[in-house]
DNA sequence: ATACTAAACGGACTGCGGTCCGGTTTCTAT
DNA sequence: ATAGAAACCGGACCGCAGTCCGTTTAGTAT
């Protein structure tokens, strides 16, 4: 018999639960496993609510309360690999983080990205699919500020709008469609990218 | 024999069937009739297949017959209004037809598209949702083609890639998000796209 | 008119995401 | 130890998109 870390690791949202019942840390402990033991091994495609509740031997119900809906569940598969992105573009080195100018960031803010939806592209899109709102999600809104605060810094008009503008060049189903589909390679992505950034924001 | 279209795959739209039957034609006007008001009536959100087929008294497979999925009945509901937004920009006068210089017909372009959207906003969504490729679809084709040609006479690198990162940023879950969550003016938006193509192409 | 065939029909059926609610388990206070 | 409440559990249930297949019907050839 193990016991579950009572440190609340970063599952549900911020400030994970006040006091979380043993049962309910055992059965969220079971879904992730039997969650990324389907998605390894079947796709994310196989990923059903009622088979991950099968094969985590919990029933369906639970499956929804502790993570909402299936975009909610893909969010928490994601959720480590997002962190990490964000601290580098936070706190890590230039010229992704702080030190580099807005326009050599934002270069690099891109190119990052790009990648990181090369590599969890099915989840990504996993995670769009159906969410009420894929755009008011806390790791898009991050993403947002973060853009938008270099494009102020480069004297755009409007970087709010502007920022909307670029997150939707990033979207990971548009990028897997020109990958996947018409055989863009990541490089020309990137490259364009560089040039878009280059245009709009000028050496600034 | 004749060449009967014998793959569903599209609706109906283009010139329609060589030799359609006439109990064929007779419920496909039925249908579009019920869901024309079935959508001003309840909205988009309330058109369910089964509901259209009830109230156009015809099977549910029927429905699919036709129109192939959701998405492909949404597309042939916008077909008219998408053409005439098409010949816009295609045969129309300047600034968003030929005889302006790219970057002024790439403005009007946007400019025309957002207040589009805004108008057609929901039918957009529902045809683009569980579409199996949202991108791949005629209508967004013929627009990337439009921008990718503008975009080469203005000398940019990749205008392929180019013109599918703008045409992002003209999506309609966006733009609707933008307004309708965030309170965004239509102003504020038609000036940043503004602002985006003014930068990016110069005076060109 | 009659017979024939390909196309169209319709509705039962499947699979999935999501909800609901009566029963059960864990925690806390006494 | 015990009782009570809050949180949790599970799986039956719902609505919807999409499929399947036995039946009907429109057009054609005789």
């Amino acid at each position: 018999m193990f016991f579950v870390s009572s440190i609340p690791i970063q599952p549900d949202v911020p400030f994970g639960p006040p006091h979380e019942r043993s049962d309910a840390a055992r059965n969220r402990e079971r879904l992730l496993c039997a969650a990324r033991e389907l998605v390894d091994e079947f796709g994310v495609e196989a990923l059903t609510m009622d088979a991950l509740a099968c094969k985590a031997h919990v029933g369906k119900g639970t499956v929804f309360r502790r993570f909402g809906s299936r975009a909610g569940l893909m969010m928490t598969l994601l959720s480590d690999s997002e962190s990490e992105f964000q601290r580098g573009f936070m706190f890590g080195p230039p010229p992704l983080g702080p030190g580099a100018t807005p326009s050599e960031r934002l270069m690099a803010y891109g190119e990052g990205r790009i990648y990181f939806v090369l590599e969890n592209g099915e989840l990504l899109k996993a995670a769009a699919t159906n969410a009420r709102n894929r755009f008011d999600v806390p790791a898009t809104v991050l993403a947002h500020r973060h853009i938008e605060v270099l494009l102020r810094e480069a004297g755009i008009a409007d970087p709010w709008v502007m920022a909307m503008s670029l997150l939707s060049a990033l979207d990971p189903e548009r990028i897997v469609n020109d990958v996947r589909v018409h055989g863009i390679s990541p490089k020309r992505l990137t490259d364009s990218w560089r040039e878009l950034v280059t245009r709009l924001m000028g050496s600034s």
